[in-house]
DNA sequence: AGTACCACCTGACGGC
DNA sequence: TGCCGTCAGGTGGTAC
């Protein structure tokens, strides 16, 4: 489930260990992993490159070269980065893995096999072709709900919606939805400007909340919607049994109380 | 521009 | 025991 405050914690793992190494080699275990990008063509272009920076929008992470290629990371649901020494085994999973030349190597490890490995030239251009959103963190407030204002049908649709706002997957938008009461399946027409202001300054809230915990799940608020998303389970606020449904054929759950459809 | 539905993909789980 | 259907979820494609 790799949404935005997981990207953000594998962003920080990345800036923290495989940086400013030279890339030895590259091996790709599994072509399906691979975007517009060929295993040829990622050997070629990092053989030699050191990573140099990185950055996320949304949910996709871009490792920068003190070349021109960009590795671009998206992890599907199941998707992380992994780095170790060499003399460990391999993660199970693994479908590219850049070897450094200090005895250490970095694994796109996806067990789902729903993420992507590409290579860009630069990140802004592919996100712009990707027609990807601004981020969620980085969002103003007037551009939030001029972005909303321009679209139409269920809130939730709207805010899964990468191209309308990046980083937010089904997990995190039910957490957003709950935590400032409405209801996902509200028409984005009926929601007020100031509850569009609302919806704005708690998506911040809980990403930022969700990031200073690393993305745990486990250290989250004990306020939150997100360790209590299992049939049977009572509402943090009220108690309430929380319901499930379908909203864009995704699991959605919801509190009936808390979150009053308009 | 919406929504509905399918497909991709693997592993866990429940039913029989 | 083991087979089968279903579910999970990010994304992309198609049809309406």
């Amino acid at each position: 489930m790799p949404e935005l405050p997981d990207v953000e914690a594998f962003k920080r793992t990345v800036d923290a260990t495989a940086l400013h190494q030279r890339v030895e080699r590259v091996s790709v275990t599994d072509d399906r992993a691979l975007g517009k990008t060929s295993r040829k063509s990622l050997q070629r272009k990092l053989k030699g490159r050191r990573f140099t920076s990185t950055c996320r929008r949304g949910k996709y992470l871009f490792l920068a070269t003190d070349g021109s290629p960009v590795l671009v990371l998206h992890f599907g649901m199941t998707g992380y980065p992994e780095y170790g020494s060499e003399e460990e085994s391999e993660p199970q999973h693994s479908r590219l893995v850049v070897h450094f030349d200090n005895g250490y190597r970095l694994a796109y490890v996806c067990q789902r096999m729903l993420g992507r490995v590409d290579l860009a030239t630069d990140a802004e251009g592919f996100l712009t072709e990707m027609g990807i959103g601004p981020d969620a963190m980085g969002i103003s407030r007037e551009e939030f709900i001029s972005r909303l204002e321009g679209r139409r049908g269920a809130v939730k649709s709207a805010l899964m919606n990468q191209g309308t706002v990046a980083g937010l997957g089904n997990i995190y938008c039910d957490e957003v939805l709950f935590q400032a009461g409405v209801h996902p399946k509200t028409q984005r027409r009926d929601l007020s400007h100031s509850t569009l202001a609302r919806l704005h300054s708690v998506m911040r809230r809980v990403l930022r909340t969700a990031i200073r915990r690393n993305s745990d799940v486990d250290r989250l608020p004990a306020s939150y919607l997100i360790p209590r998303r299992e049939a049977g389970e009572s509402c943090p606020k009220c108690g309430t049994r929380i319901r499930r449904m379908k909203v864009n054929q995704r699991g959605t759950y919801y509190c009936p109380r808390c979150q009053r459809k308009k």
